[in-house]
DNA sequence: TTGATTTAATTAACACTGTTTACTAATTTT
DNA sequence: AAAATTAGTAAACAGTGTTAATTAAATCAA
């Protein structure tokens, strides 16, 4: 009696539908631009079949997000491959900048909207989960690098250390996002801008001898 | 004959108390929530009577925006009043972060939304006008800096120096406005990042002594 | 194979939004 | 006093997110 599960089957099917037509509205055109409807018309769905799936815009969105975190924290893995601590910092960095400027509509719903807070239970539990939770990517490497001894002796505590990482790479992804076509602002090339700030970030925390 | 210049007064102080209540309600609920309908109620005017001095929305928001500019502007250019170039910088850096933080909405709307790209021909010839352009505060300070050879031989660049220590502290302002309550993490207090990315920013494009 | 029941999906509507058009009332000019 | 300019408005348009009422379809029980 297989009924249910092929109902179940179906069912996702058409949230992955929707899921899949509202992201790529949502990075081609913006959020504000794509509307419900839209997403309905792109599917061939009426637009309450939406909210048989996700409570509202909001909700739909965050899903989203959910996934996207989870590609980011992938490419944050990947970039951690190589052996020195501080070196893998910068690695961490420069692929995080480089997911943000490559997607800066994903990088805009994730790191530039103010969240409603509605913690889900299954989010809460992913919390600290290195293969869900990109933070906690990060805050790994950078408790290796400092049990190696290797940041000045006024940086300790490992979560000021990563939001200042986080807080030097942010700033240079969201400012491109935003400025990049302002005409008030000659803006430096973003690849030049990126390695600056690694290079801030790293000898501004680091000890010398690991430049 | 004064009575065109009557007019323009009164159409002058229309304007203003269209600006007054817009950004009053803007600060307040956020822009996305505050409707030109709201304006117009809050002022007694009925809706259209804002366009009559506003091209849309977009335009009223860059007016109110220009303003808030300069007291930006202004807080930098009082913040710079101390001697040695390297201190006036991290002092420039504290005073950008603490308008952030402490008008999160006017930050918001200033250096977190993507502008339409309307170059006014006034606001072009503003460029460079340190009393108008927060940017030219802080190059002008950065370039004192740099002739004191306070900086690295691999920093050399002013635009670049002013973009990175931009991205510093827009990337620490922003993550405070976007994910102070997030329930995924765990920020530190505001301040302590705040001083933590100076420290850095400072520590890693300075030489030594300047600390 | 019926009839009842659950489920999926839709149509139509509500209360908004930014903005425009057509109009009115007031003021200034001739 | 009549004409012309102006300031301001009411009503409407096209669109938004979302919900209530309704229909069509599939499943289950008899």
């Amino acid at each position: 009696m297989g009924i249910p599960e092929r109902r179940e089957r179906e069912k996702e099917k058409l949230r992955r539908k929707i899921m899949d037509a509202a992201r790529t509205l949502f990075v081609e055109h913006g959020v504000e631009q794509t509307s419900m409807r839209k997403i309905a018309e792109a599917i061939e769905y009426s637009p309450t079949a939406i909210y048989l799936h996700f409570a509202d815009k909001e909700a739909l969105l965050r899903e989203i997000c959910r996934e996207d975190f989870s590609s980011l924290t992938q490419a944050e893995i990947a970039a951690g491959d190589i052996s020195d601590p501080v070196q893998r910092i910068r690695q961490i960095g420069m692929a995080y900048m480089t997911f943000g400027v490559q997607h800066p509509q994903h990088y805009r719903l994730m790191f530039m909207r103010r969240v409603k807070v509605v913690p889900v239970e299954e989010d809460l539990r992913r919390i600290g989960d290195p293969s869900h939770d990109g933070y906690a990517v990060l805050r790994h490497v950078v408790i290796g690098a400092l049990e190696a001894g290797r940041f000045r002796e006024n940086f300790t505590d490992p979560d000021v250390i990563c939001q200042t990482l986080w807080a030097g790479v942010h700033g240079a992804v969201a400012l491109e996002i935003t400025m990049c076509d302002d005409p008030w602002l000659t803006m430096a090339p973003f690849e030049v801008r990126a390695n600056a700030i690694l290079d801030v970030l790293i000898a501004g925390m680091c000890k010398e001898a690991g430049a």
